[in-house]
RNA sequence: GGUCCGGUAGCUCAGCUGGAUAGAGCAUCAGCCUUCUAAGCUGAGGGUCAUUGGUUCGAAUCCAAUCCGGAUCACCA
């Protein structure tokens, strides 16, 4: 248990004993002592001076006096100022916390609880390269699907491929035209982004196609739906959706392509998925559902025979869910998509993490999928993150601004290198450990960069700060475990001594300590909120103040053995911490850099 | 126009389930490497928490209105 619930206990308790009445805890909080103030933790009592009728200074006394009388073990002091009562923790609390877990590499994280849990990230459509916004998506998914999973729950990574539709067919007709059977091999170009080179050049033609159309005297639109080119990835998307032999060969082959691609970045990035869904699989799902709903009432049919969902009366509109020809649309195979899921997962909760353009797609989805009585569908969890800019602004496929996520990993590992390389720590390493190291860093400096922002939030993407390796940084937090790790390698926990701690706990000791203790409330907190950032920003405390503590105390010069035992157990529990937390968001921490 | 999200230091971001004098990093300035890794440490300057009103012992935090920015309101996905 955490020590602000043990806290909150013990004065629930205590506010029982002295006025003979029950309290639920929610009438005061317990936070953490200001540091210009004496104490480690504050009972804040305003919320129950009136009810009590008491003074903050009568209620704090006799709060204070009881705390420390019953629980004389975990209290030492206390003082009061306004309505706070600051309580100070014993040394010997604080020693206990670290001597019973500094070697638990799984400490922090939660018993499994038998609750299921579907993380769907990533999804990309099969005609492009994945870029730095779908970066943003995959280490979210990723990290909360880690950090779900350490707080206990059982998680299905799921990724849905758009791997059909009209942009699909456009850079398959630009292939046909313009590629004379170019294939990765014979290029020696990625899958992803050879297909992507003729998604753009479709968009070239297109262009041109549509100028010379307006020369005649179309107007543009017009010639946009006149263009040949488009006329023929629409026909292509025909002949696909009646199965077309040589169109499906084609699509299939160009799509191969496109996954090869994406399994290397998705392996150089350190992810993957338990099962992998296919639009081309899925885009029909719905009738069966269109049919209950509308055997519900839950959906109603109009005189074109087109399907629609009334959703006025929650705020929201009417919406199709099949067209007139009977064809499903977006929503109708997401819902057949999510009922999949559950009968598949029998999830408690379902997690999308997905652009928040889609809000209004996701609030439907909830709405639907509950009126249409999908078990769990309360738990339905549209994880919405913001879109990655550019500090000239939005990424444009047109104006050639877009990052690719390939190009930027690249760039990052490269800094990576010339950095370390300038710092020349790394006598001996192996070339492959040093290529590991550079992965390491490199990655590890954009993932954290991008995870360090609330997933709500827009973000802009300053390229030269994501490569600098001081302060708020991955660098950092890994710098900073290496320290440990380099003190630990000099000389290693005597598992055989137990420190007492007698001496009495210094400032950064005792500050390390603490924070140590709150990495389990960091997980749960991170988990409810589906927030990596949450854990991003303790690691950096964390790593902060051990580099303090470093600094200032030695360990291994400690002035006597009791000591120096507490040290190297701050310094390995620090360390174990650190990659555990640094895990949760995907980042690997190095022994030495 | 309706709905939703955001606005905190020059810049990038924390803090938002109400608590004490609003925090980090970058940038700027001043110190610290014969001592376990200086990718580090210590310190300084830098704020009308968009604006106005309300709620109360107390508001960056909750409510309302306004301003600014973004998203969305497709028989696209």
């Amino acid at each position: 248990m955490s020590i602000a619930a043990v806290i909150q206990g013990h004065v629930v308790q205590a506010l029982n004993e002295l006025f003979q009445q029950s309290f639920s805890g929610k009438e005061f909080q317990i936070n953490k002592t200001k540091p210009e103030f004496e104490g480690d933790y504050t009972v804040v009592m305003f919320g129950l001076l009136k009810p009590l009728r008491q003074s903050p200074d009568g209620l704090g006394k006799l709060l204070g006096d009881h705390l420390l009388q019953h629980h004389s073990p975990v209290f030492t002091a206390y003082n009061i100022i306004k309505g706070f009562l600051n309580l100070t923790v014993s040394d010997s609390y604080w020693v206990d916390v670290l001597t019973g877990n500094y070697n638990n590499p799984d400490f922090g994280k939660k018993e499994k609880n038998g609750r299921s849990v579907v993380v769907e990230y990533a999804s990309p459509n099969t005609n492009k390269p994945l870029h730095l916004g779908h970066l943003r998506n995959i280490f979210l998914g990723w990290s909360v699907s880690e950090i779900l999973d350490a707080a206990g729950y059982m998680i299905h990574k799921t990724c849905i491929a758009n791997d059909r539709g009209i942009h699909i067919c456009k850079s398959m007709v630009a292939w046909k035209h313009f590629a004379n059977g170019a294939t990765p091999e014979t290029t020696g170009i990625k899958g992803d982004h050879l297909v992507g080179d003729y998604y753009v050049m479709f968009g070239n033609e297109m262009k041109k196609q549509v100028a010379d159309l307006m020369a005649t005297g179309l107007n543009k639109e017009d010639a946009e739906k006149k263009a040949p080119i488009m006329l023929e990835a629409q026909q292509m998307l025909v002949d696909w959706e009646a199965g077309k032999p040589e169109v499906l060969a084609l699509w299939q082959e160009m799509n191969s392509w496109v996954y090869a691609g994406f399994d290397v970045t998705y392996k150089r990035v350190g992810v993957s998925f338990d099962k992998m869904y296919y639009e081309s699989d899925t885009y029909l799902l719905g009738k069966k559902l269109v049919a209950e709903g509308l055997e519900k009432g839950v959906f109603y049919k109009k005189e074109d025979n087109s399907v629609w969902v009334d959703l006025t009366a929650d705020g929201l509109d009417e919406k199709i869910v099949q067209r007139k020809d009977g064809t499903a649309v977006y929503i109708t195979q997401d819902i057949g998509l999510a009922i999949q899921k559950y009968d598949e997962y029998k999830y408690d909760s379902s997690i999308y993490v997905v652009g928040d353009e889609q809000n209004y797609h996701f609030k439907v989805l909830k709405l639907i999928c509950e009126k249409l009585g999908l078990p769990s569908s309360e738990g339905i969890y549209h994880l919405s993150y913001g879109m990655v800019e550019l500090p000239t602004g939005r990424m444009k496929t047109r104006e050639g601004t877009v990052v690719d996520a390939d190009d930027i990993m690249d760039e990052m590992i490269n800094v990576a290198r010339q950095k370390t390389e300038e710092l020349g720590k790394v006598s001996g390493f192996t070339e492959e450990e040093l290529l590991k190291l550079y992965n390491t860093i490199g990655l590890g400096a954009l993932k954290f960069f991008i995870l360090r922002v609330d997933p709500k939030k827009r973000m802009i993407f300053n390229p030269e700060e994501s490569i600098d390796f001081h302060g708020f940084t991955a660098s950092f937090v890994q710098f900073s475990h290496a320290r440990a790790k380099a003190i630990l390698r000099n000389e290693a926990v005597n598992e055989t001594y137990t420190p007492e701690g007698n001496e009495g706990l210094l400032p950064l000791e005792k500050e390390l300590i603490m924070l140590l203790e709150q990495y389990p409330v960091v997980i749960e907190q991170a988990a409810a909120e589906y927030n990596p950032s949450v854990v991003i920003s303790y690691c950096y405390d964390l790593a902060k103040t051990f580099n303090s503590f470093v600094t200032e105390h030695r360990v291994l010069k400690a002035g006597s053995e009791d000591k120096k035992q507490l040290r190297l157990r701050l310094c390995q529990m620090t360390a174990n911490v650190i990659t555990s937390g640094m895990k949760l968001a995907g980042i690997e921490v190095p022994e030495r850099m």
